[in-house]
DNA sequence: GTTCTGATGTAATAATATAACAATTACCTA
DNA sequence: TAGGTAATTGTTATATTATTACATCAGAAC
């Protein structure tokens, strides 16, 4: 038996219903504490990424809330895609075009993404070290950062483990 | 007057004729080297891209194609978009679904693009302690790393001097 | 209750990208 | 030079992703 700690940081046996709580709840009291209102729809639409770890498209999204919003279209989704956005509770993964749940909203982020080709899950990181190169490159550039994509796609631990066992 | 040597890496006055001329002869080269075809229709659309430092949208480039091409749809376009990327002569940026030219496609390249959100020119940099520590983060994270992406967006050399000076 | 604001409903359309199959061209070899 | 093969392009249709505009609704402020 495994003990929890020498897992990998999303092994399939995850307590994933734990996840689910702590960003939901997260979600949820960041949004009082910011006086915004996290309605049923935008919080339907979270728990629906929440789902996985893996990066969700937004129409896979609409036919996720349609049984749910029997109104939901587009703009719907996008309404609320752009919410958790701004509040940092989800990353758009721009070379995916697909939408994650984030794991730190309420920390300081400047996130890097791991992304597997083969799980498809997205691991999110704080790669501080990366992010101080990133400010001394900026800075020798004299470029004045807004925002920031950095999207490295691979094979993580957990599948290349699968992978080098079979 | 000043003189080149202490200008930005793209200062408006830049002689941007060499940019493009330098481009498309390496462009031509490598595909000999490689035996692939550069053919007419992939020619004209990397001169198209060329034409700026911006990024460039698939259908801008369509339109700006047709003149030269009277026959081109969107799979054209598309086409030759790809096989200029495959050939490592333009880069996608995934943040803007746009394309820019690659001014490194006879190196090793493992680039990083800042994107102006003002004059919307995109700088490649090789970054080479950013790729270091990015380097050292997936091995940390035992990720393989098969491709990159990382787009950084804020407002350029340039134009925080004509911001700041005005 | 009225007014204001933010959220949602609804319809249409814009913007980005791919698939499938036919026709043509380039290239190799007999 | 003819014939065969693979790569390229033509052509049509369609899939996928995203936004705009305007109407309606619900709750807070007055
Ligand atoms: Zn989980
Ligand atoms: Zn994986
Ligand atoms: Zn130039
Ligand atoms: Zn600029």
């Amino acid at each position: 038996m495994t003990s929890q700690t020498e897992l990998n940081q999303y092994p399939s046996e995850h307590n994933h219903n734990q996840c689910v709580n702590v960003a939901l709840s997260t979600a949820q009291s960041l949004c009082n504490q910011r006086g915004v209102l996290l309605t049923t729809i935008r919080y339907q639409v979270l728990s629906l990424i929440w789902e996985s770890h893996k990066a969700v498209k937004a129409y896979e999204l609409l036919d996720r809330l349609r049984p749910l919003q029997a109104a939901a279209k587009p703009a719907t989704i996008y309404r609320a895609l752009d919410f958790l956005i701004e509040q940092g509770l989800i990353h758009r993964v721009e070379s995916l075009n697909a939408f994650v749940g984030c794991r730190c909203s309420d920390q300081q982020h400047e996130q890097l993404l791991f992304i597997c080709k083969l799980c498809e899950q997205v691991d999110e990181r704080p790669a501080t070290d990366v992010m101080t190169a990133l400010l001394d490159e900026s800075k020798q550039a004299g470029f004045l950062v807004h925002s920031k994509a950095i999207e490295i796609h691979g094979i993580c631990a957990n599948c290349s483990t699968k992978v080098g066992t079979t």
